[in-house]
DNA sequence: AGATAGCCGACTGATTGACTCAAGTATTAA
DNA sequence: TTAATACTTGAGTCAATCAGTCGGCTATCT
């Protein structure tokens, strides 16, 4: 059950462009410097981003990555399903792969228990905005300032 | 987010054991004939699950594998973790692995959604137990059977 | 024109996934 | 006691995927 490096570093390329929303295209070097992550390789994870539509880009000098939508209306499922395909835990429960069903259907009760899984995932991944994402950190940056003070 | 072969092919073994408990030791070769897996391979995974004290076995003639607990008493996390390892997402949010933690956990609020889905999926798969699998394959039979009737 | 920065395709090396195989040991039935 | 059965153990294989790297191209701004 894990999430790959993709899903894993392309949530923190766009946690970072939603924390630095409205400041304009930000470079692929400078987000790889900030979250630590090969610059070479993260290229490739924002253009997967950008036909996905989640994010837009501006090539030359100034030019960069921005979110095509405000950070309210960006997803993590959004950003999972683009760099890593669907969120089901086992084929003959994904959602775009209706045709292909399971041989055994109906001698199977597990299929079910994948399916409750999916829906929990995907309860949590498509409601937690890169917003929220922002509002925690910021919460925790405050609790942090305050203790040291 | 997938589950491996190992899980699918694991807890569908463990599904033909609890239908069948009470009959005494079952061969791999049954159990992959029914579920059509290969025996082979299933022979790795029932090993592993004899190692990690789900089932038990029996040599020679006669022999096989059967559960080492009542079905009542065995639930999907434990035979996931038993072939595929911790259930959390990505590593920063296993149990299994507390000194290693994050060099950027305050600065990132994305290991909190991680450890929102662990718990979710956890809260599935250790609850259900294989007794709950054969009681829903029993209840889709009947409904089945009523309505060829 | 020159520097910047995204775009695109190809390539690679290591790991993992999904098996297969051979030989060994324990158990039982004939 | 021997033969058949069936789990046990470790090693080997083959392909795919992961996790990147690299070179060169194109667009944009100063």
């Amino acid at each position: 059950m894990r999430i790959s490096t993709k899903g894993d570093y392309a949530t923190r390329a766009l946690q970072d462009l939603a924390l630095h929303y409205d400041e304009g295209p930000i470079p692929i070097e400078a987000i790889a410097q900030r979250q630590v992550l090969p610059a070479r390789y993260l290229e490739q994870l924002l253009l997967t981003l950008k036909r996905a539509g989640v994010l837009a880009s501006k090539r030359g000098v100034n030019g960069g990555y921005y979110l095509a939508k405000p950070p309210r209306e960006v997803t993590l499922g959004q950003v999972l399903r683009a760099v890593d395909g669907p969120i089901a835990p086992i084929f003959c429960v994904s959602e775009e792969n209706l045709r292909e069903h399971c041989s055994q259907e109906t001698t199977c009760a597990l299929r079910d228990v994948w399916a409750e899984v999916r829906d929990a995932v995907s309860a949590i991944v498509d409601h937690t905005t890169l917003a929220d994402i922002c509002d925690r950190i910021r919460a925790k940056t405050k609790q942090r300032i305050t203790y040291q003070i």
